[in-house]
DNA sequence: GAGCACTGC
């Protein structure tokens, strides 16, 4: 069969591009078709629409030149467009389903705005099925398979790309995987040559654009989900405007769910043709109440658990949706809910019902997340009826979507990332939501039918304190990695590129930093052939340098186990109530010269023991994050065949050992604390940061250098995942970093010094042995000066 | 003696 295919397609690409689709050679029925500006007349002969019918629904119909009444012609003929296979009795009954969708009757608008220009901004609530049609009415107009093109439609989030290519592929009446497909990390779902149309996640086009920043294989991108305001979606925006300037024939979708896309039409104005058109599309959930209070309250939980019980005891049936900002707050409050609503149930069954209550958090185990979609619990006859509560994290908000919630309770508050360029520290702050994000959370209770949504702020705080959006992720991050990516791009001037958000200078100026002294970028900015191959990496720079510079140290293979390890969530599981079960299980896997060499050995352990299927469950071992970091670990191993980077052990544990922590210092030369007094405390080299081990730390004693993966902002300043070091290690790997003249007088800069007068005979001067020769950077031979850096550029 | 909002390559 894709034989047969394959040959049909030769014979229309032979056509060329503009030509008809079908192998028809008059074009003249295609112009007649979309020429005039009313409903056009179809003056197809019965012979004409006979074939169409029956044998080439796509018959006489041009790339781009495409209108409604043509395309719904398609859809009802007897044989499917794409395969030429007679249609299911599914697909029929599917489209009569999307006959019903509002967006269908604008279906003869939107192809011809799409003719006209090439980049739209498209608005449309949830639930109005834009992600689903639009994709397919642009495949119509593209009929991209003509041209050896694919239509792609990106979503921030793998579960959406891979659920809608599959309601996809079962609209259109095609296998997943053939012509429509997806591809997301891990997963290619795709065939080449034959899928015309791709959902994606945005980080996988964006890995794409790397090595084709044209995007050559599509002729039309379409940005989903935009009012999230992710990184990747960011980048991506500021890459396609760029790639629509060189390519006037790609067209570009930003979709969007909120009203607020001035700015996506605005930024989207190239060849000064004004501000991109804008598409609406009405949405299809129900009317939501929303309730304020009168006063703000100080306790948003408490408030939150009394009107939870309030709905429970008062509200009509309906499940009722509660938003809360972490585990430890979410377990909390579901303890309290249970053990009051019970008590109200038992007090008077006959008017308050049972209750069930369920947590919802990203970390829990799939298993009882799936709780969510459990029925509420069943009454007895005669008495109220059953409630489910859902007490969730912003997971709910965007990712996870449960039906048969009638009632939202909203305090108002998420945990959201900062960054804080002076001290290159991310953390996780409690903060108010904004106001998109107060409608999509209310949205969440008019799924199924009309719900009430309870904000516990006032209506006044919601007008004046609340932003219109979220900030964008792409100012609220470490932009290391990302920065990369944009060189990797091809962008050369990152100063004024042009972003939707621009980032702040300081931002920038800290990542090209980070990156200069990783010897990725040269002191022009340029980046340099190890920089072009950490970008392949999907890994943060230091990960990737590391793990690259490994063979140098003989242990490539263990290093890249532990930074497969470091890219997964946290391996430990603590149940509440066997702590000192998981903490004793912990200890002996410890290894007492560093985390990093801990979550090798855990590694080891687990490979060794892949016989026994109780091993991680016994040893309180997260087994969803180990078959992760397996998966990751096999994709690293990939890129590093790719690029003959050689995987080489070393027999002996004790060498071993230091050559994984000689190897860890070029990656995270940067990140080192010196022990500071007898209190535990530690500072961090440079950043003069006062911080401590975490309590999760299993260095044995406090060892008088540290590296850390890791600085956290929580009770008080924590560095997480540390090994052990030697300051000797530091000059010899990290030369241009550790030229100590550029240091401030400090306790580590004195110690720093009477290291380097043993090791080289004086206090000031820094020579290298230069072992991690890999680059021109992080060794000065020759005693040579090293040179000063002209980057990062400074900002006033 | 802490804690991991969420997502992505």
């Amino acid at each position: 069969m894709p034989s047969s295919k394959s040959k049909r397609k030769q014979q229309r690409n032979k056509k060329g591009g503009g030509k008809p689709a079908a192998g028809h050679s008059g074009d003249t029925k295609a112009k007649n078709v979309s020429g005039s500006k009313t409903e056009p007349k179809m003056s197809l002969s019965a012979k004409e629409l006979d074939i169409i019918h029956k044998q080439q629904p796509l018959y006489g119909m041009v790339s781009r030149n495409v209108s409604g009444p043509r395309v719904r012609l398609s859809l009802e003929s007897e044989v499917n467009p794409f395969t030429k296979q007679p249609h299911t009795a599914q697909y029929k009954q599917i489209l009569e389903g999307r006959k019903t969708l509002p967006i269908f009757a604008q279906m003869d608008e939107f192809l011809k705005l799409f003719q006209q220009n090439q980049i739209i901004v498209l608005v449309g609530e949830t639930g109005a099925g834009k992600t689903t049609q639009i994709p397919q009415f642009v495949v119509f107009a593209d009929l991209p398979h003509t041209r050896g093109k694919m239509v792609a439609c990106t979503q921030p989030r793998r579960v959406s790309a891979m659920t809608l290519a599959k309601r996809v592929a079962d609209e259109m009446d095609v296998q997943l995987g053939r012509q429509v497909g997806y591809s997301i990390r891990f997963e290619d779902m795709t065939e080449p040559g034959t899928t015309f149309l791709k959902y994606m996640t945005d980080g996988m086009l964006l890995r794409e654009a790397m090595n084709d920043p044209d995007f050559t294989s599509y002729s039309t991108i379409i940005l989903d989900e935009a009012h999230e305001h992710t990184l990747a979606t960011g980048i991506l925006m500021g890459v396609l405007k760029a790639a629509a300037k060189r390519r006037p024939d790609l067209k570009i979708i930003i979709m969007s769910a909120t009203l607020d896309v001035v700015k996506f039409q605005k930024y989207f104005n190239i060849r000064s043709s004004g501000q991109a058109p804008l598409f609406k599309v009405p949405g299809r959930t129900h009317p939501v109440e929303v309730f304020y209070t009168q006063e703000p309250e100080p306790d948003y939980v408490e408030v939150a658990i009394r009107t939870v019980l309030m709905i429970h005891r008062a509200e009509g049936e309906g499940d009722i949706l509660l938003f809360l900002t972490g585990e430890e707050e979410i377990e909390d409050a579901c303890r309290k809910i249970k053990l009051e609503a019970d008590e109200l149930h038992n007090q008077d069954p006959d008017t308050v019902g049972p209750i069930s209550c369920i947590p919802l958090y990203s970390s829990l185990p799939p298993a009882q997340q799936q709780r969510i979609f459990d029925a509420p619990p069943q009454s007895k006859i005669g008495s109220a009826p059953g409630r489910k509560v859902v007490v969730s994290t912003n997971i709910a908000e965007t990712s996870l979507t449960i039906d048969g919630i009638v009632y939202v309770v909203d305090p108002g508050f998420s945990k959201q990332k900062v960054y804080n360029p002076r001290i290159r520290v991310e953390s996780l702050l409690v903060s108010p939501i904004s106001k998109a994000s107060a409608q999509q959370r209310a949205g969440r209770a008019g799924r199924t039918r009309p719900g009430k949504c309870f904000r516990l702020y006032t209506e006044k705080d919601f007008m004046k304190e609340l932003d219109e959006q979220t900030y964008p992720e792409i100012l609220r991050s470490n932009l290391a990695n990302t920065v990369l990516e944009l060189l990797k791009l091809g962008v050369k001037d990152l100063v004024t590129f042009d972003f939707v958000d621009a980032p702040a200078p300081e931002t920038l100026m800290r990542a090209l930093e980070l990156l200069n002294y990783l010897a990725a970028l040269d002191d022009d900015g340029n980046l340099t052939p190890l920089g072009a191959m950490m970008a392949d990496f999907p890994l943060d720079p230091q990960l990737a340098k590391m793990l690259i510079v490994s063979p140098e140290f003989r242990c490539s293979n263990e290093i890249l186990t532990i930074t497969a390890m470091m890219s997964v969530p946290n391996i430990w599981l603590q149940p509440a109530n066997q702590r000192r079960e998981a903490d004793a299980a912990k200890a002996r896997l410890t290894v007492p010269d560093g985390d990093q060499l801990t979550l090798l050995n855990v590694y080891n352990e687990y490979r060794q023991n892949s016989g026994d299927k109780n091993w991680a469950w016994n040893n309180y071992i997260n087994q969803r994050a180990m078959a992760q970091a397996e998966n990751v670990r096999s994709q690293l191993e990939r890129v590093m065949e790719q690029f003959e980077i050689e995987l080489v052990s070393i027999a002996d544990t004790k060498k071993l050992y230091v050559a994984v922590r000689q190897a860890l210092v070029n990656g995270f030369f940067m990140q080192v604390a010196h022990r500071k007094g007898q209190q535990g405390n530690y500072i961090t080299v440079k950043d003069n940061q006062v911080v401590a081990l975490h309590p999760s730390c299993g260095l044995e004693g406090q060892p008088e250098w540290v590296l850390f993966n890791e600085f956290v902002l929580t009770t008080r300043p924590y560095i997480r995942t540390v090994s052990e070091i030697k300051p000797e290690w530091l000059l010899e790997y990290a030369a241009s970093y550790y030229d100590l003249r550029s240091f401030p007088e400090s306790e580590y800069k004195t110690a720093l010094q009477r290291v380097s007068a043993k090791r080289y005979g004086t206090a000031t001067t820094t020579t290298s042995s230069k072992r991690s020769g890999s680059n021109g950077k992080s060794g000065t031979p020759d005693g040579r000066e090293p040179k000063k850096p002209k980057f990062p550029p400074q900002t006033k």
